[in-house]
DNA sequence: AATAATTGTTTGCAAGGGCCGAACGCTCTC
DNA sequence: GAGAGCGTTCGGCCCTTGCAAACAATTATT
């Protein structure tokens, strides 16, 4: 029964986070800089620079200061931490060739959907996903996919935490709408976004769960293109057998 | 004059640090786990982790905390920072494609290699080498081709801090013959490991310059391959119209 | 050229906050 | 149901962090 709120916390370690959250915003900044803009005092700034800089997580040029490819390192590690992404790749490579649309994976973390990995088929369309970009988790297919396997107090936890911002007239605002649509979801085995997110972009997307759900793939394109026998049967057929694939081959490796 | 050392830093942040770089290690862990590897109690360890996690840096499955794919955020964006990027991996695809072995991208980072792309061509044998890795600088390839490109105190910087240690019987180990090997690589254009790191493996290795050193591209292969006119005409020539291809591409982008 | 204005760096000092240790609640095991 | 393990909470002491002001070093201005 983890309280999300309150726990005591170590207010240092928080501005140093700010110092390098700042520096991703920003790219490169100098501690005059940094310390207008998190209101500090230029000696504090200084020293929480130099414990990043002793260990490596940020780099300077001159006088600027920016984060450091140490980053590149753990994030690579995160992404090898799961065990299934050499098989998704393969898997949406062979998905996005066979549609010619886009076909995706992503995972839940923090109550918000993260993408990570994106294959583009030969007529796919350009969306603003990318690997890493975290998306609210209600307004996608990729996201009600998952949220359809939580259990109900999950569900209801997050929502608490981000709420059901509308993205297009589409897009579900209502909790008793979402259960709705969470069930419906879990009758038919995929769940769909109907422009929920973007104009003119319908996806499809099935839950991938291993002993919990690890995440979901999907298959996004022009609604032009995502519609009839298409968008009913052929494409969530095809993305069914995927998933399927992916996970027998986690639960045997 | 920046010295390396003796700056004040801030200890709180170095145990954050610390915690970070254990879950690095191990991939995930509990309080106490925490507070017996790091020699801190119970309760400072769970405030810098309830700081961590409300940062959103950390994950918790039940009580065992881990890294959070925020760190992917950050190193595709750091990795995103080098513009050059995406021309590095078009050329790198190309060369290994052509040659059949592997080539790779690295830049340099706190006196060290860093690997940041690697292309396979179908003959390429495999080496530990892989993205975000990091390596000595002076026992590879790619890591003389800029040195040989940087001021002498800058190469002196750098192996006061990492040393010269050896990795084959063909390390280079003694600074004068660092010396010389680097100016032989400024005369010849493109730098050469003959089985100085790994045993039996050959590579040559060109800088890519733009208003100073943003990285090297080499290739690689087995000695028994890497030999005779491929070795000095053949595979360098191709190295070196990539890097120019890319130097040419990055100075007008 | 000389001076003014910025920058990053250093340091003394005071107060605020981090760290420890012990107690608590919880969940599993035996 | 008692024990051992875990994560969590909390009071209080002491250290350390953070500020402000002075310093150094570079750049802009006159």
């Amino acid at each position: 029964m983890q309280g999300e709120q309150s726990s005591r916390t170590v207010q240092s370690v928080q501005t140093t986070i700010d110092i390098v959250e700042h520096l991703r915003e920003v790219g490169e900044a100098g501690v005059t800089d940094l310390a207008a803009a998190l209101d500090h005092s230029k000696g504090t700034i200084h020293s929480h620079l130099a414990t990043l800089l002793e260990n490596e997580y940020v780099v300077r040029n001159g006088d600027r200061y920016g984060l450091s490819l140490k980053f590149l390192d753990f994030g690579e590690y995160v992404k090898s931490q799961l065990e299934i992404y050499d098989v998704v790749v393969e898997e949406l490579d062979d998905l996005a060739a066979e549609t010619g649309e886009v076909a995706q994976f992503a995972t839940e973390e923090h109550g918000r959907a993260v993408y990570l990995y994106k294959a583009h088929g030969n007529q796919a369309v350009n969306t603003a996903s990318s690997v890493s970009k975290r998306e609210y988790i209600h307004c996608i297919s990729l996201g009600k996919a998952m949220l359809a396997q939580f259990p109900e107090e999950r569900v209801d936890e997050i929502v608490d935490r981000h709420g059901l911002p509308a993205k297009t007239s589409n897009t579900i605002t209502e909790r008793d709408e979402l259960a709705a649509e969470l069930q419906e979801i879990r009758e038919r085995g995929y769940a769909v976004d109907d422009e929920e997110m973007i104009e003119g972009i319908r996806c499809v997307a099935a839950p991938i769960t291993n002993d919990g759900v690890v995440g979901a793939i999907s298959i996004s394109g022009p609604s032009s293109r995502m519609a009839g026998e298409r968008f009913e049967e052929t494409l969530p057929s095809k993305l069914l057998r995927s998933a399927n694939v992916i996970e027998i081959n986690a639960k045997f490796s």
